[in-house]
DNA sequence: CTATGACCAAATATGAAACATTGGTCATAA
DNA sequence: TTATGACCAATGTTTCATATTTGGTCATAG
């Protein structure tokens, strides 16, 4: 089989996989029913992937990659997507369009099922802490104040972001503003709060952003490559 | 027995309960349990109680009351308390030293139990969004930039009282900063971001929040004596 | 009167054993 | 070589009888 056909079925398989762990929940849903979903026999899923739990892992992976991609797409379209507003703000976006990438962020037992209880889980052995690097860059770059602690702030930022895919969870859907409204709102604080008095270079940003980019891609490459070579 | 001793005794039940609840929850928590740690019987349990279920609302009753008392008080002491970022502030501040509060706040099953699953709990009976109701109010008085839609300005600081709670459920505690760090830096961006051009009214804004805590403190009386009656 | 704790029905927990499903393999087919 | 799906050990679920615990009562003691 040529290579570009097994990397499709290999995209076929995630794609089911995703499909079904979003609706069911990594417990609920079987191996089997991933091989039924895809159109392929079971065996196939194993010649791609060494367990259920690789398997998952290659998804969290291409999720968080197309999460990537998109937020960097989202903010290079964006004139002010360079500032530190605009670039938050795209990342809210990009993470509130990806369902499975809300279910990391608010570590969703609903769909994480008993995955998270894993000792060696993704989420142990990368505890990545990305967002203060990104706060302390913007802010080097001159996209935030100076006189703002980059730790906190980042904190606040990820309390925002846990609250926009999480807050369902505690308050009836109804009382809730739209996510849009609620992203708009947040990116004005934001602006507000913590853009300099200058206003910020967004082409700086947008620099900054790409770096980061970047270097998360080519973790993500060096990963991707480890996985397979198991 | 004097109405005095009797309420003392009452207040010592509840005491004992609280600390119950909080370390193993409602539903390993016996009535039995709690009566022993009051020193008094199970029978005078239920001389002020109806049920299990009824003490546990007059806690949350009592609970509430103390968080919005020690609420105003914070205020009332601190010279900027009627700005915007002070009452907020002081707000998150009564909010985290209530360990009871912060488990309703976040719904907190470890500590709610299957309380919270009831169809008639107090929850589901009072969906109280008193939030929205406080940042309106704000604005009308001049403590809250015109421009900003209320509805949004509340949820998102809904979002980040959630945040303040519940983030360590999501993210290892040794990577959150100090929760006086945070709630001060939510203070500073909520102050540059909400706060009109001339810096608003104080007193105005204290007086505002009296306002609103006489409103509920009604309510709990109302409450509190409904209970009583049954 | 008030306060108590032994008491009871109802709910819940426990354990064993039968039963079903799952992740993963591998002999066989294409 | 690549792909398949019947097969298996291991894990999870259901059932059901038994034992324990619980919320709540009330006859009795103070």
């Amino acid at each position: 089989m040529a290579k570009a056909d097994n990397e499709a079925r290999r995209q076929r398989i995630l794609d089911a996989a995703a499909a079904l762990f979003i609706h069911y929940g990594y417990d609920k849903t079987t191996v089997s029913d991933i091989a039924r979903e895809a159109g392929v026999s079971k065996g196939a899923i194993y010649l791609h992937f060494d367990s259920k739990d690789d398997l998952f892992e290659g998804l969290l992976l291409r999720e968080m990659t197309t999460y990537s991609e998109k937020w960097l797409e989202f903010i290079e379209a964006d004139p002010r997507g360079g500032t530190l507003a605009g670039m938050y703000k795209n990342m809210l976006y990009a993470l509130d369009s990806s369902v499975f990438m809300a279910a990391i962020f608010k570590q969703d037992g609903r769909i994480l099922g008993t995955y998270l209880r894993k000792p060696d889980s993704f989420f142990r052995r990368h505890r990545q802490s990305t967002r203060y690097e990104f706060v302390k860059l913007m802010q080097e770059v001159g996209g935030i104040r100076k006189d703002a602690d980059p730790k906190v702030t980042a904190h606040i930022m990820n309390m925002l972001a846990y609250g926009l895919v999480a807050m369902d969870e505690v308050m009836p859907r109804d009382e809730i503003p739209p996510t849009e409204a609620i992203i708009e709102g947040i990116a004005e604080i934001m602006d507000r709060a913590l853009t300099p008095e200058d206003g910020g270079n967004s082409e700086a940003g947008k620099a900054a952003v790409r770096q980061i980019f970047e270097a998360s891609r080519q973790w993500y490459e060096q990963r991707r490559n480890q996985e397979d070579a198991s």
